[in-house]
DNA sequence: CCACTGACGAGTG
DNA sequence: GCACTCGCCAGTG
């Protein structure tokens, strides 16, 4: 069967796994995909959020990239800086190279 | 319609 | 551990 796919309907299943990482957790972008049931396409994690219009209300600052670090966006690490401000209120702790311990933050959903 | 451009990560050598 | 390849989607001009 040739499943016909709506054009966006990825970056919904994406958003709805997103909307799930509790707070003073992180998931990863290869995490997110795999949970939303496309695995092995982190890069669309980043598409999707990359296309989240400001002023929503996922709580897309708990996506970091499979070493525990924030992306850098290309706005001149704007977002980046505001990623890891909304973390760190959450509790979440950076160290000097601005790595978290995902083996302490990480989401694991039952 | 085509070309280009992004928040990635597993695999390979 | 580093450099490189490849897979995959959606918005823009």
């Amino acid at each position: 069967m040739s499943e016909t796919r709506i054009p966006g309907e990825r970056h919904q299943l994406i958003y709805a796994v997103v909307a799930q990482v509790p707070r003073g957790r992180v998931a990863t972008y290869g995490q997110i995909a795999q949970l939303a049931g496309l695995p092995r396409q982190a890069r669309l994690v980043g598409y999707a959020l990359s296309a989240l219009a400001a002023g929503n209300r996922l709580p897309w600052h708990r996506v970091v990239n499979a070493r525990g670090r924030i992306s850098e966006r290309g706005d001149d690490g704007r977002s980046a800086l505001t990623q890891r401000r909304r973390l760190e209120k959450e509790g979440i702790r950076f160290d000097a190279d601005g790595v978290i311990a995902l083996a302490q933050y990480q989401w694991r959903p039952e």
